[in-house]
DNA sequence: CTATTTTCTTAAACTGGTTTAAGTATTAGC
DNA sequence: GCTAATACTTAAACCAGTTTAAGAAAATAG
């Protein structure tokens, strides 16, 4: 069985301390609704017409979600690595089935937390209600700032953006998943690119 | 002084039951900690530079959250109408400033929840936690869901869905607004109303 | 190491939506 | 009710980003 190790829990810790502080034994009881799970580079954690029922912190790796837009093509939503959370929100939330999927991009270690132990978990613990309400919070800012950013930015300085955000992520991600991530085509993508390199950037 | 009308208190406890039952005492508890404020068309609830303290429910009329874009143009990110919340997330929660602004476009009657009665409401009465965990998980959904339309659908699609939506919101909105919010110029507007006209929808 | 698939690049033709500009309704203030 | 301001319309020129297509590079599997 896959236990989560001493490390893993302090980084656990060390993430959940930045919004609300646990004691000893509420971190214990936390510990004790989550299970570790792992997925290999392309593996998909959620496909299509099922409904969601966990959410699931990463220790390690890098997943996106994504779906097929009614012309074919790949639309990826959100991506998540090392001390985010990822679900369907719609599906986790509202228990209903989503088109999307949820792919590992790199082999991933997770902590899953059940929809059933989470509402367990509210009620032992009612601090986690005011985690999840701040991380709602912060994760619906994000993406009230991202809508403001497409509507006002080219498309270059929307790839200028997400670079000086997020460092050196995009080249843990195959770039044609950033392209649509940012709203454009891989071809568009290349141009930028090879735009920048001859102004020496 | 405004006081709060039967109607209003009914308003409000339907508006809550949604999400978390409160029983009569943490409904009191609940309204105590709420002012009510009016505001008349076109003033701002909301200026830039300054730190937002808080949150707004809609008892009637109807506001926008908007700002000017680097080129002087304004662009409006939100609409509130009743039984909604209204507030500048980002500065409420970081207690940082904002450039945005909140207008009534119609004569408004809000209930002002300041941040520290907000806080101190936690504390007295934990389901209000609850509350707004999931009003934030709600806006939340609402908001990807809007970045996955504006990536996916043309702007005239993008139009039909939010008549659809919204049924005759629309009338109670300038055009002009309408159009920074869905993200195209208000000459568009004009031309997607022409060609639908010609066409007879 | 080689073959196959997938990703990335380049470039030309194209288009959805913007910009500009001028005119017409509507609304709000006096 | 008149005037000024604001909101809406129309149409032509324009452009940022897409589409298409074909080839080059890189990753993956056997």
């Amino acid at each position: 069985m896959n236990s989560i190790s001493e490390a893993e829990k302090e980084a656990l810790k060390n993430y959940l301390n930045r919004y609300v502080v646990f004691d000893e034994n509420e971190f214990e009881i936390f510990l004790d609704h989550l299970e570790k799970i792992e997925i290999k580079k392309k593996k998909f954690l959620f496909e299509p017409d099922q409904v969601c029922r966990a959410q699931y912190f990463v220790l390690s790796g890098c997943l996106r979600t994504f779906y097929f837009n009614e012309k074919g093509i790949e639309q990826t939503l959100l991506f998540a690595i090392e001390n985010w959370w990822i679900t369907e929100h719609d599906s986790f939330v509202n228990e209903k089935p989503s088109q999307h999927y949820i792919q590992a991009l790199e082999d991933a270690e997770l902590l899953k937390l059940d929809k059933t132990k989470m509402e367990a978990l509210y009620l032992k613990v009612p601090k986690v209600e005011r985690l999840f309400r701040i991380i709602a919070e912060k994760t619906l800012i994000a993406s009230l700032n991202r809508l403001q950013l497409i509507f006002n930015l080219s498309r270059e300085e929307i790839l200028d953006n997400f670079n000086n955000a997020t460092g050196p992520f995009a080249q843990r991600v195959p770039q044609k998943m950033l392209a649509s991530y940012l709203g454009f085509t891989p071809e568009f993508f290349s141009m930028i690119k090879a735009k920048k390199k001859k102004k020496g950037e």
